[in-house]
DNA sequence: CTTGATAATGGAAATCATTTTCAATAAGAA
DNA sequence: TTCTTATTGAAAATGATTTCCATTATCAAG
């Protein structure tokens, strides 16, 4: 099967309307992190997206990584989230590969599961609590974090062996 | 009105049977970041801590305030938050002085409000999502996060003034 | 297809929160 | 009071991210 990458078309080429229209330039460290991105559905450190970026362009620097992963979670098409393992972690924003989704940690071994269940519930919650909010202290929410945190599988056995 | 502090009884002396029943001593240190913890509803940084503690003790140095935290936080006195601003911060753990809460961040001015509105809402909404996930992912869940980041009353106005 | 203005880049050095090291100190059981 | 050893403080190390600045590449204009 030819042409494609396992996760979908090799670029929503929307991503490039977006940072032209913004008056950026479209060049090849933009390119490749965003390819990059696109083709996994880890959480990647920016040192993580540089090796990566690195196989395909030897000449790219992590300074620039870091900038443009900056660039992107600027204009929204990357989030860059939090673990609690010291290092931002990046993946494509909701909406490209796998939608809307949070994440349950293992504090332990720092694996990290998406999970899309309950969005639904989560939803309506949300709704009612981010209007409620939003009135009582005039407050313009733009995003929610939520994460559970606790011990996976492994380590749970792992841990009570 | 002498004895107290505004924000309740000087030490729910109740933590010192906790340090002192898993081994650990009783210091100065440990005694005065409590005492800071105890005394504010801000969200410290281990700096912040570290100078107030050092108004009252000007010995105690910078590590050991680390030390501390980290120390009370293993044993749940403290919870460590992250608001993204690239330094961890502390508060007394739910329980103690305003209770399960969580928080709005302004992703421009930093501001951070507690708030503890939708509890209800939200632990419905948890405990079913708890269940499912832990469940389905076989993960015993421990703790979870929640925030909501956007802009405050005053950076919105600011904005499109 | 050039050219030119300037946005973008890469490497080295700087930052800065947090951790590690290690000799000196103090908590608390006996 | 004594003794064992957990704890501490200062200095150095670490590690992720940023800043600097001279060089390069994008792309609008001709
Ligand atoms: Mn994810
Ligand atoms: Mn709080
Ligand atoms: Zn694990
Ligand atoms: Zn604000």
């Amino acid at each position: 099967m030819p042409g494609r990458n396992g996760r979908g078309r090799i670029g929503g080429r929307k991503w490039q309307g977006m940072v032209r229209g913004c008056g950026y330039r479209l060049t090849i460290p933009r390119r490749a992190v965003m390819e990059v991105l696109s083709s996994t559905d880890e959480h990647l450190s920016a040192e993580e997206v540089y090796h990566r970026v690195h196989d395909q362009y030897p000449a790219v620097g992590l300074t620039t990584i870091y900038r443009t992963l900056e660039l992107l979670f600027g204009l929204g098409l990357v989030s860059r989230l939090d673990f609690g393992d010291g290092r931002a972690r990046y993946e494509l924003s909701a909406g490209s590969p796998k939608g809307h989704h949070h994440h349950l940690i293992c504090t332990k071994c720092r694996k990290v599961i998406d999970y899309t269940e309950f969005i639904k519930d989560e939803l309506e919650f949300l709704e009612r609590a981010e209007k409620g909010l939003a009135e009582k202290y005039d407050f313009e929410i733009r995003d929610h974090v939520i994460q559970f945190r606790g011990l996976c599988k492994d380590c749970k056995d792992r841990n009570n062996k």
